[in-house]
DNA sequence: TATATTTGCTTAAACGTTTAAACAAATATA
DNA sequence: TATATTTGTTTAAACGTTTAAGCAAATATA
């Protein structure tokens, strides 16, 4: 099969014999064309399989009604969550969405923000690779004049909205459960500092064994990128130290994993032995032996709410943006790694 | 910040007192310009921070340059592993990604397909939804003269290009290994039979276990959606049978995971009571108590390949295509699920 | 020196829409 | 009946590019 021309309100207009306007007005409902001609446009546009060229009238009107998203990865529960609710929110307001991934290099990332400001998207809508830490091509999007929304992972920096939830307090939820549940020293996997989440929840771990009055010992709190080989690396690490954890809060599910395959190897008993806690509620939290206690991060609301963000500046040719956060809370869900039946 | 006018070409022209057509054509490197020229051209739109307007020329040249991906879900290693490489196929060629999830809903896939082709996308690469029987609206695609390509899901009645791995084989393959293993009574949670590679998946089944010498049970083979739920349903109805099976070959890994789960909470010893194999090599499968043999989909070929295939097509105005499969062969991986270690 | 070719640019049209402005015809208002 | 308003359409310009065609100046060829 060729590619046969494709159909254009012109065909259209030929068939009536009336103008292209007229046509598109029509296809508008424009209340200054007879319904009579509408009915009649309309049928011969469904006749020819007529597709508005979307080029054409995103040239002319200004607008694409494209949004981009930029996301680490796709493939992790919280962000296709996400980005499912960003969809359904957006789409109902007539925008498209593209997804594009950064697989957590910033190199990936700024050239996503080159591909999005090229296909000239009405907005941006991006959570940040681990290893940004220059946001000089985010200013890029600003100074193209279109919205930039951030969520889970933002910098303050930015000057613009971001959504996401109460780090440090979901510290502080997790460290009061583990000393609840007998913990006295609870060690912290987290990400990298420079992150402002990973910051926030190493804050929050920190403040909360000082509430505690635990002590706060320098060799419990590791920095890693939250990979599941890099959470078996560190938890190897501690497991060498001369005075144990009984209690492990790593920054993220993955790690958390690795975490858990090494005490499993070296037969380390979860949770009496050594408690661990992990962040972001990945499905397979709730899947492996033992189930993992993490926190969940409510993806389905960061997406809408970040979607309805964008859709405030939509529309608006003046605007500006400015640092506007909205943190939810978060939520522990207890599982087994870290509910100690008898204390 | 308001957002300023962007700069064209027109602008940077303007500048140098030249046409607009020369900056255009010192921008594409055209040899009728001169060096000097095109310097000039090149620093001033570096100053006013130019960005073509693709739209533009999209419109202009009839060629988006974006290419539409179709998945059921992002949240799959398979499908992400596989957008990951199509993307870096195509953007080295200068395509742009767009990704769409259908969520296994044919309603939401025939959005999909109307985003794409309104967005004027050059070609689409999709794999489809569970839900999907009516192909009309994958029709349109075709009829829209832009090049499609399947992966994964297909079906041999859209007479487009095709990209999956052997799935007769692979149910060769795992049933070989369980009967090596010493199983004599193997059943089946199978995908939907009209969807073709579950179909497959069943009838590779059914001849190996003809060919075994194996009695054939029909109580043996289920039709499942493939979710954990229903893979804990299933395996329930399994379990309730008189006459057990001593090994279950799961035609997906969540169902497989659903069924492990079963297994575990009923204490029945895996692999030697009964065996699991599942399919899809899902990360999950490497982490859970005990890790499920599962078959590779080389996700990293079938995405490359696929991206390779609409390259085919791309540029040229008069193609015509037609079923053309590749199959790849899969991979088994055996692990704790289906491995006895004394026979 | 006369002619042909190459170089470096300009002009103008085109891609398919949208929309402001114009205008004739029909209808309402006084 | 004369004028104002409404209705239904057309015309033409615009969005920012690309590109075929044209043309003058510079250079090569005979």
């Amino acid at each position: 099969m060729t590619n046969k021309k494709k159909t254009t309100i012109k065909d259209i207009a030929n068939v009536l014999n009336i103008s292209a306007a007229a046509v598109s007005k029509a296809l508008h409902n424009d209340s200054r064309i007879s319904d009579k001609t509408k009915k009649a446009v309309k049928q011969v546009a469904e006749n020819l399989n007529y597709q508005p060229n979307h080029l054409a009238s995103a040239l002319r009107s200004g607008k694409s009604k494209l949004v981009g998203v930029i996301v680490p990865k796709t493939n992790s529960n919280f962000f296709s969550s996400a980005i499912h609710n960003i969809e359904e929110v957006l789409n109902e307001k007539g925008y498209n969405v593209i997804i594009t991934q950064s697989n957590e290099s910033y190199e990936k990332e700024c050239k996503n923000i080159d591909t999005l400001l090229y296909t000239q998207v009405d907005g941006i809508i991006a959570s940040m690779a681990n290893e940004t830490v220059d946001l000089e091509y985010f200013e890029k999007i600003k100074s193209a004049g279109i919205p930039l929304i951030t969520f889970d992972r933002g910098e303050n920096d930015l000057n613009v909205d971001y959504i996401g939830i109460d780090d440090y307090n979901s510290s502080h939820l997790i460290v009061n459960h583990l000393v609840d549940q007998g913990c006295k020293r609870i060690a912290h996997i987290g990400g990298f500092k420079r992150t402002r989440i990973y910051n926030n929840r190493i804050k929050g771990y920190v403040d909360a064994i000082k509430k505690h009055n635990l002590s706060l010992d320098e060799e419990l709190i590791i920095e890693s990128n939250l990979t599941i080989e890099d959470g078996r690396k560190k938890m190897l690490q501690l497991l060498a130290l001369k005075n144990r954890p009984d209690a492990v809060y790593v920054a993220g599910d993955y790690a958390a994993l690795g975490a858990l395959q090494i005490l499993n190897e070296q037969n380390i008993a979860i949770p009496n032995e050594i408690a661990l806690v992990g962040f972001g509620n990945e499905p397979f939290t709730s899947m492996v032996t033992p189930t993992i206690t993490s926190v969940n991060q409510h993806a389905y609301n960061i997406g809408r709410i970040a979607a309805e963000a964008f859709l405030n500046y939509a529309d608006k040719n003046n605007f500006s943006q400015s640092l506007n956060k909205i943190i939810l809370k978060a939520e522990l869900l207890v599982r087994e790694s870290s509910f100690k039946k008898e204390k």
